[in-house]
DNA sequence: AAAACGCTTCGGCCACGCCCGAACCATCGC
DNA sequence: GCGATGGTTCGGGCGTGGCCGAAGCGTTTT
């Protein structure tokens, strides 16, 4: 019976200590290279990489192509539940103080201007984009599940009062059938965490520029928040700033 | 550093097929010999003594030992609820439906006035006697945790009420300083629940037999209700009594 | 006392699965 | 186009751990 062999079965994918330190290290809700979960496990790429293609084949990681990286999560949030269930028993029994400490492994470049803010292919990244798009989703403008993000009505209604044109980016995303969505998540190399893609995006990174709040810093894909951003944003998205 | 290595091997304890069959078989909170939970691993019983043995080890189960018997249970809820998550999870991601039956494997003798009511040492059991426990403990006369059970004071008075010398368990207690405690939880074989054992078992059997409600069933310790005890154990302790 | 039963320990067999080296695609930067 | 980097696939080595047969201990039963 499929019952008990995969109650098992998802037991003991947990079990391996190269894979309980991956599922470990994705407990925060980021997504992580496959690079960069070897090196938390301590094993080399390609021995992860056949520990991530069985969790997700499992259906315990989903895992999002960008590039040449491959971003990987936990599938959903009874995932995480269930792992840390199984902390708190282990922490119980053998290890007295557990829990602590989950470090947040070094991660992205170290360039501070890059992890601030930058353009992403044409849309905007970084902290500050990350905190864009948490903001309206905390807000209910934005739905930002991994697969295909949405406006809502209140967030139709806040970026054309911040002075994107929308319908501009309807006509992009209607022009080709393929390769442009009206509006997508796109996960942060720096941040780990979805930022806002799609025609929406590009449209609202160029009113960013057009509007003067954001300046692109030559010789790299940093973006600079202008004083006119700073006060124009700052306001819009309640950002805390950069000193 | 613990925290790592006692989370992954707390989830490969659950991971083995063996192991898991085991556990799920001790999902509903009963306690099961050895040789029942070897059976519903499918494996030989020594095979089962070392998963046992881990598990016990480790924390996810524990043992009381019966005459030639050992049950083992669940350790803690704590465990049961990380069980449940896992299985949760499984359900959700390989075998669409999971969680039905749980099947209750087949147990005990077969004799149904045995199951029903009999003695065990000098206190009772059965169906009966672990109805009467569990009323107790749903009213909040007695406290069933599995090493040491204590009437509260509802309970000592419900007791004289039923007309149980509590004074004469107390000195059958008081008399060896070992070997007799004045109320303890008995695991019931044929149930897999507790009852109440310890002196005050004792003189409640005694009782049962002095007042007439309960009477030895000849060649056997199975133990027969009277008209008289129908009446008298059927209003005390709420009880659904055997066709 | 002897036999039956429950359970555990010991010893050896066997295989599953983790791991890495090497080679092979895909993508990005120049 | 080229190298560099991230990632996967393939092959074989190797150790850990499950499994059972046999023997031993403790308890219960007759």
């Amino acid at each position: 019976m499929l019952s008990t062999s995969m109650f098992a079965e998802t037991a003991a994918l947990v079990g391996d200590p190269a894979r309980a330190n991956m599922l470990g290290a994705l407990m925060d809700g980021r997504a992580l290279t496959a690079k960069e979960l070897a090196q938390a496990a301590g094993i080399t790429p390609q021995t992860a990489s056949g520990h991530l293609a069985q969790l997700t084949r499992a259906g315990l990681l989903a895992m999002e192509r960008q590039g040449r990286h491959r971003y990987h999560r936990l599938a959903t949030p009874g995932v995480a539940q269930m792992l840390e269930s199984i902390m708190s028993v282990a922490a119980d029994l053998g290890g007295e103080g557990e829990a602590r400490r989950r470090r947040p492994a070094v991660t992205g470049p170290r360039d501070k201007a890059l992890r601030e803010a930058r353009t992403c292919y044409d849309h905007l990244a970084g902290r500050i984009a990350v905190a864009m798009a948490e903001r309206m989703a905390e807000q209910g403008q934005i739905d930002l599940s991994p697969d295909g993000a949405a406006l809502t009505e209140d967030g139709v209604a806040f970026m054309q009062g911040l002075g994107v044109d929308l319908e501009a980016a309807r006509a992009r995303s209607a022009r080709r059938g393929s390769g442009r969505v009206f509006c997508r998540p796109c996960l942060d190399w720096s941040e780990r965490r979805p930022h806002i893609a799609g025609a929406v995006g590009a449209v609202l990174c160029e009113t960013c520029f057009a509007k003067g709040w954001l300046r692109r810093m030559q010789g790299t894909r940093a973006v600079a928040v202008t004083p006119a951003g700073r006060m124009a944003l700052g306001r819009a998205f309640a950002l805390r700033m950069e000193g």
